[in-house]
DNA sequence: TTTTGACCATTCAAATAAAAAAGTCAAAAA
DNA sequence: TTTTTGACTTTTTTATTTGAATGGTCAAAA
């Protein structure tokens, strides 16, 4: 009997060698043989470690959002201004966009594979996560009387899809490989507009 | 040989039932048949007086954005509280948006047609004009010294970018017909960020 | 317990055929 | 001369087929 330590390991591996191909290629692109292959080992033996390509995705897709709110749970952590280290979330944000991009996490291009109930309610719950993260932040600013008497709730939801729209206006213009630039833009665009938003709620005194 | 008159009457005609298909249907589910059969024409005649399809669309488009223009302008020059305007300008870009809908004028779902150039520079036209009416009022609250001492150029693109991407979440959870209450959500969305934007860019004295 | 070659079933994409729509023209009607 | 039309051609779109690629299984070996 193996260890279950080495399981665990030889998993970890294939979530990664899958992640090189996913965020290189697009998902659908990739094909189970080649991800087997990458690892020099067998169709088969990838799927006693994953029962289906869907299970793999969303292993995928764990490991990368679980990495993304880990990020912006040690900024908020880490930092003492509250409104900056809003800003710096929207890099982090972009950061994580522009790396797994093909991924098309976000977005519902990756159709098939929303229909899965799983993936769904996985991408709910981060996005849940995601805006609990931002929400503690803004009643924090409020509670240090940085920002005026807001609802909290309403107010971090009016971010979020603020900055999710900005996002949105990149695949409008859908260029298949989104330029370099184009990111660029949408996070300056982004940093803009967060300023803006957030002397809007900011307290003058 | 007729009237001038009565040929721009008829070439009215045939674009009032042109919009009529477009806007219940989409622009590319109606036919120049269907066209001349609700006008009880026959299709030859019909292109006596549009040469192809895309003119008689481009016909429609420019009617229905210089509609919208000009409501927008009305509501400019009978108003007198600049960000009370603004919000107004919302609500009217929303009746548009929901009246057209099917026509796709705005995002390039329309493909096919966003291909014609002079499509394309006319829509570009009436964005570059829309962006200078918002502008101009913008930098009337400036002068007022209802706003603070911003960039009015970039201020109103980024007003403009976070009006339009909110717009783009309606069709991000892309239903085929998106529900009434979607248009509805986005509206109150928009007004909501716009009033926090107007607070950003407002002078605190 | 882990790994694999050989295999099946399903899905996807290229090719093709069928249908529909765009667009033309010569001639008639106004 | 301007406007209108029936009959026709060409182009585009849609449906169908078919062959290859891919996801997924299994019995047997390591």
């Amino acid at each position: 009997m193996n260890s279950k330590i080495e399981t665990d390991s030889k998993r970890e591996l294939i979530l990664e060698g899958a992640i090189r191909r996913f965020s290189h290629f697009s998902i659908q692109k990739t094909t189970m043989n080649e991800i087997a292959d990458d690892l020099s080992m067998s169709k088969p033996n990838l799927y006693y470690y994953f029962p289906d390509k869907t299970s793999l995705v969303i292993a995928v897709a764990e490991k990368i959002t679980d990495e993304y709110l880990a990020a912006i749970d040690e900024e908020f952590t880490n930092s003492d201004a509250v409104d900056e280290s809003l800003l710096k979330v929207i890099i982090i944000r972009n950061v994580f966009f522009k790396k797994y991009y093909m991924l098309h996490i976000n977005d519902g291009q990756t159709e098939a594979l929303f229909k899965d109930e799983n993936l769904r309610s996985l991408m709910a719950g981060v996005k849940e996560k995601e805006l609990a993260l931002i929400a503690a932040q803004i009643r924090e600013g409020k509670r240090q009387n940085l920002f005026k008497t807001i609802d909290v709730e309403k107010t971090t939801a009016l971010f979020m899809d603020m900055l999710t729209g900005l996002q949105l206006c990149i695949g409008a213009m859908k260029s298949p490989v989104p330029a370099a630039e184009a990111f660029d833009e949408t996070l300056h665009k982004q940093l803009e507009v967060a300023r803006i938003f957030l002397d809007g709620i900011r307290r003058n005194d």
